[in-house]
DNA sequence: CCGATACGAACCGGTGCCGTATCGAAACAT
DNA sequence: ATGTTTCGATACGGCACCGGTTCGTATCGG
């Protein structure tokens, strides 16, 4: 958000003022985009100005450069942290869980991989990365904790190896289609179970 | 391998005879800038022929395009498949889950990552990441099957839900770098034990 | 030594993008 | 009405790169 002040102390600057409506359709054009296919490095501000409607210059009056626009387009993206009932530690697992790389808008979850190299390169985006999903671990690591207090789970836990086995398998699938049979819809309760209650012969 | 045959039948063709070390050079580059992080569609011919010390016109002399030279020199940075002992299904799982993403190559470890989003859309680049690791999830799954029969493990297992839980949150860590503060080398253990002993108290 | 082939470098035509400038029209404040 | 600013559109120069081919040279077998 470069320089965007709707509201307050803005002088009441004269001349005709920005279209919200072309702040929306660039940023919904750079997601759509994204969700379509194109590399971070492959999108061009020509492309996103294009399908947006919209004047390559209405942008670069908004945005200095990709990079700025980019980090609004995606923070957009993030969507709601799930709140957790608290009865159940293992329904709130399965709802968390669930809740694992499947944001609340669809395009996000054709957008995420594609982030991932960039990730992998880009510190600043490693960084974009881990605010939008710190959130999360932490409300699962305290559901982890919550667990260990209640006794419902083992006392010598270590709660970062648990959140990996159970946010792991969901990743892996949505990201990469590990297992095209497997039903998504299914898939959070049976990992939760299957992590709880461990593979071996009781 | 378009037209390799280095050996045998050959009528002995006249002429200066094909520069292996070229061969190898434009592999080697094909694979270095992959694993400096080069999308494979941002990979050029151009850049593979500057890095390998090699003219264009040598690539296409072995290979019709990009594509087909990407394919050999992925096939080569597969690596090898790793045999479990057969005593213990514990132990043949930590070797399994030690391997996952984890190839021979060193490289491998920053290429791959870059192939998520290709996998994602490309229905040839996903079945020639499913053929890679086919094998590996054929010999994993015969492990688990092997748990079943001899007891080892719970006989209502889903072989395939298991082998989520058991890759999963390696391949999210190799990936994504999860949890940058866990040990890889430790991990392969700490994951199986957990995913066979379970989260709940006993 | 000769013909054949492979070699690296250089070349060519084409594409796409960036960032800016300009335009007539539109939307606001005064 | 007037001045100011933004609008979408279009054009521009400049640049970078890319795919494929051509070219003169190096290296082979015979």
């Amino acid at each position: 958000m470069s320089d965007m002040n709707p509201t307050a102390d803005a002088p009441r600057s004269p001349g005709r003022p920005r279209s919200v409506r072309a702040d929306e359709a660039i940023v919904e054009a750079t997601l759509d985009l994204l969700a379509e296919g194109s590399t971070i490095e492959a999108l061009s501000i020509e492309a996103i100005a294009a399908r947006a409607g919209v004047g390559k210059a209405t942008i670069y009056r908004r945005w200095p450069g990709k990079d700025a626009l980019l980090l609004d387009a995606l923070r957009r993206l993030k969507g709601v942290v799930p709140q957790p009932a608290g009865h159940s530690v293992r329904d709130d697992l399965v709802l968390l869980v669930g809740a694992v790389g499947h944001n609340i808008d669809p395009r996000a979850e054709r957008i995420m991989p594609c982030l991932v190299p960039e990730v992998n390169r880009s510190p600043d985006h490693f960084q974009l990365y881990q605010n939008i999903i710190e959130p999360r671990r932490k409300i699962m690591r305290e559901v982890l904790r919550r667990g260990v207090a209640t006794g419902e789970l083992r006392a010598d836990l270590d709660i970062e190896v648990a959140m990996a086995l159970l946010t792991g398998p969901m990743l892996v699938q949505r990201l990469l289609r590990w297992h095209p049979e497997l039903d998504d819809r299914l898939l959070p309760e049976r990992v939760v179970d299957g992590v709880l209650d461990g593979l071996r012969t009781r």
